[in-house]
DNA sequence: TATTGACCTAAAGTTAACTTGAGCTTTTAC
DNA sequence: GTAAAAGCTCAAGTTAACTTTAGGTCAATA
């Protein structure tokens, strides 16, 4: 075992281990996003990661942001946008949960109109016509978004 | 130019190249389609693909799926539940449609209960802490679904 | 001290849904 | 009849977000 076993001394700074075990994230997953600029670390003499404890609010933000359907190259940008690319405080999270709100209302709302156009056309066989709602979709909000297009994923845990 | 010009004589078979203009769909992918068995064609003496017109249709609740998050494997497998293999007609669609619509009414909650814990949680800071909503998902519905998660992806015309 | 468990790196594999490319054939328009 | 447009096949490439594998190091415990 690395570090931290059974009672850990005091609260100082985390394996990727430990982080893992209190993010639900693989390890595997915390070197993934370090290579892609998400989080940081430092090294100890014999190389191995060390996170301060911060790491693990920023790790609830990512996957928070994730579910929101947001890839995590925005996430990136967003949290980039923190001078000195600090874990946002109350007031960063302000701002950014501010934001994705939106971006999951326009979601929202683009999947409520297509189940409501769903509802319209059941049993009308309207699908085969110019006309119908639902091959002519209508997104106009989507459209006139950011113009990005959101892959959302969400999986089991593994 | 294949076939059909401006003024098509009659409705007829069609060519890949129709059916991808009338449907907005790329021609590499309704062959990719067909290679997943989720339309069919039959060939000329030539070897070229020909359409009946109601692979219009089937390609359109294709896409009406598709939007609503289902991936092709689930959209194929629906499709592949009408006897032979034919297209939707009223009463298939209707049946179809409901499931379709189970699905994203769920998805339409998901993301309405993750807004609105973003909502709950804007600058309370409590994103560290063990009872935070974000943090702790809640989200049973989903679990307790088809156990099947979906991958979204809307994009430009390419 | 020896062994095991935690770590490390780099590269390759995975899945979905397509797209692109290469090289060749068929149609169609002039 | 010939050239361009449309089609064909098959393989490989693309993107996101990871996971897996291989091969080697480090550290804590029996």
């Amino acid at each position: 075992m690395a570090k931290g076993d059974g009672c850990s001394k005091l609260n100082r700074e985390l394996s990727v281990g430990e982080v893992a075990e209190r993010s639900g994230l693989a390890v595997s997953t915390l070197h993934f996003y370090e290579s892609k600029g998400l989080i940081k670390s430092w090294r100890t003499g014999g190389n191995q990661r060390r996170y301060a404890r911060d790491v693990l609010r920023r790790v609830s933000i990512i996957k928070v942001a994730q579910r929101t359907g947001i890839p995590l190259a925005e996430i990136k940008a967003a949290l980039d946008t923190l001078p000195d690319g600090r874990t946002p405080n109350k007031k960063d999270w302000t701002r950014l949960s501010a934001r994705w709100h939106e971006e999951l209302d326009a979601r929202i709302e683009q999947l409520t109109r297509l189940r409501d156009s769903l509802d319209g056309c059941i049993g009308c066989g309207c699908l085969s016509m110019k006309s119908c709602p639902l091959r002519n979709p209508g997104d106009r909000a989507a459209e006139l978004g950011s113009g990005a297009w959101y892959l959302e994923e969400v999986r089991r845990k593994s």
